[in-house]
DNA sequence: CGTAAAAAGATGAAATTTCATATAAAAGAT
DNA sequence: ATCTTTTATATGAAATTTCATCTTTTTACG
């Protein structure tokens, strides 16, 4: 173990290697036309009734308006359609067409083949490890 | 367990813990001034004595040319100095300065601290546990 | 009620990041 | 040695992403 910081920093270790694994699967995504950005929204919305632009927001990693344009993006293409909620009429509701999810679940195939070859890596008890220590992480938030 | 694609996605779950904390240090930088590039850059140069554009291109997620702007930005402010190699003349080596250690070295301490408030969700041996799989995960390259 | 404060999204400008390509140097091939 | 290819970095335009702010609607409170 080296005494150099960058390669003891836990976190960064940890963006690197969401990264590196990000990175080849929207590469994937990107040759067919998918930024990450959609990818993001429409696997959140694919067996959901339906959300809103803040929960979206929570959901995707992505900021507010960013979310806005995405979907609107979306909306233009014919992927997602919009609704301002009846109870709340300042919530928009979004929701996932038959187009979008013709477009999506072969996308999502591909996504559980690449991440099988990931975890190939580790031995499978591994795999749940770290997706329970990654829960446990998920958690809170630190007030820093 | 649910049988949405997105709750089961572990690269996805990887990436929302990853995000979540940097996010939380990256705030924190960013009131400082710092963006995350650059304190990207300068974690990498802290304790080495001069690395490439291209090992800087590797150890910190962006973009070549990114790298690059980045690097201009820091030599204008004096934070690192860049220099050709003598060897190979289209090589560049950047080398952090006085000044840019004195900026940050505080910085690091705080990561520390940071990372260490973060990683208290987990005992202590989950903790190295992650870092073990992450190393593991981190080697070697899925080709998609 | 009526007004103030808070919450949800939208919007346009600014900043960041990427993409494609240019330049320059080194390495390889004949 | 010359020519070709590859490698390293730089550059400018384009695309993406963020920031600050605006509008609309709901909630809280006197």
């Amino acid at each position: 173990m080296s005494g150099r910081f960058v390669e003891n920093y836990l976190l960064f270790q940890l963006a690197i290697v969401s990264h590196n694994f990000s990175q080849e699967f929207h590469g994937f995504l990107r040759e067919r036309g998918m930024p990450k950005a959609q990818w993001r929204i429409l696997i959140n919305l694919v067996d959901r009734p339906g959300l809103f632009i803040s929960e979206l927001t929570n959901n995707t990693l992505l900021e507010q308006s960013h979310v806005t344009k995405v979907v609107d993006q979306l909306n233009r293409d014919g992927l997602v359609e919009k609704n301002t909620d009846a109870a709340d009429r300042r919530k928009v509701s979004v929701r996932i067409t038959r187009k979008g999810k013709d477009i999506i679940l072969p996308l999502i195939e591909e996504a559980k083949k690449h991440e099988a070859k990931s975890l190939q890596k580790l031995d499978p008890e591994d795999a749940d490890l770290l997706k329970r220590l990654l829960a446990q992480l998920a958690k809170p938030h630190v007030q820093f």
